[in-house]
DNA sequence: CCAAAAGTGTTCGGCTTACACCCATGT
DNA sequence: ACATGGGTGTAAGCCGAACACTTTTGG
């Protein structure tokens, strides 16, 4: 009986949700790519496992880490599960591991390559599931840095939901809800009216 | 590595929602009331494990079965995994096997006796998903024969909210959702005005 | 005729949505 | 001065919550 552990790492580059896939380096789908998992050690706990998997693949820790679902069917092997996990984190923040054999990469979700096992439905999964937490709670906080201007939390939000909001609804939402908070600083970006820097009001996951 | 399944079967018995709980037959804790469940055998799939189960101890087979959570932390022994699931079945329609050696019974869930390992926050999550579903879905058609009266729909909602709705709303929100149709036909209970029958108008679990 | 549960509409407040103009800056 | 993105208020529709009386039956 196999115990995997599967992270579905996500990220916004470019305005676009993007997912972080590597080469398989064994058989079955040798060279396919693939989501980044591997079996369970006998002595971690499956959120060590899953961080781990993150740490190796982008250097990043402390970020916005879920367990999503558990499958029975992600490689063909028969009584072997697979825990999935998705992670989001702030591509600013990542140093992929170009040099390693397995080359990892991101894709645009709308633009993925054909995957190994049943991997695409893992990433539908994860991307409802972020779509659903996006609304109430704060977990966006794990794709941006510490402080942002409004209209940049608005472009993250528009690239996962794939349309576009209006600006003072948006802003209305976010502040009501008490997910972010005006720092009192401001940043200029080019010509035109400098826009004020927010924060997240906590940088913890809410627990409901 | 070892991959166990669990099942936190939910009913409705006597206006309270009710969780089906078992004398464990292993130690460690042995004797100690606990969630029914077992070893993942090599050849069958998680959904396939908790069916199976939920057979062993109810009897019923064709209800709302629904992944819940993966755990580490269940039975104490390191690298040991349980995948619970959750059930909800029409008490009407179960038969407990109470001439079995762990004696199984039904508990209200306000009133649990002390359980082995972390079961109580497995039902914990169970009770607040089923909230959850009851909202949007029509997940209660597990719960309920295939023709009722509404206030019997309202009664278990009730018991599993664990207060009072309007019945003027209720009844808007159930037919509004599509969640339920009448089928005509009345029933006679007692010195009172009958009451009209409704159904579901699906008793397939929703995909959303 | 009385007791008991079934059935039925309307009002109010809050939330979501749609929508258009002025502001501050760099060049 | 003009181009660019930043910032702001209001009205309309929709949804959920609160609320009381009439209907139909059995005894």
């Amino acid at each position: 009986m196999r115990v995997s552990v599967l992270v579905v790492i996500l990220t916004i580059i470019e305005e676009e949700l993007r997912v972080l896939l590597i080469h398989r380096s064994a058989e079955p789908y040798l060279g396919w790519w693939a989501l980044p998992g591997g079996l369970l050690l006998p002595s971690e706990s499956l959120a060590d496992a899953a961080a781990r998997k993150l740490v190796e693949e982008t250097g990043v820790g402390d970020v916005y880490l879920e367990q999503l679902f558990s499958f029975d069917d992600l490689d063909g092997e028969v009584g072997s599960v697979a825990i999935a996990y998705f992670a989001l984190v702030d591509s600013r923040r990542v140093r992929l591991r170009t040099e390693a054999a397995w080359e990892p990469g991101w894709f645009g979700v709308k633009d993925l390559p054909e995957l190994a096992f049943a991997n695409a439905k893992v990433i539908d999964y994860a991307i409802a599931r972020l779509r659903n937490k996006l609304v109430y709670t704060n977990v966006a906080y794990s794709l941006m840095p510490e402080t942002f201007p409004l209209s940049d939390l608005q472009a993250v939000y528009e690239s996962i939901f794939g349309r576009a909001f209006d600006k003072r609804n948006f802003r209305r939402r976010m502040l009501s809800q008490g997910i972010i908070k005006p720092t009192g600083r401001t940043i200029s970006r080019g010509a035109h009216r400098p826009a004020e820097l927010y924060e997240f009001s906590s940088r913890q996951p809410m627990t409901l």
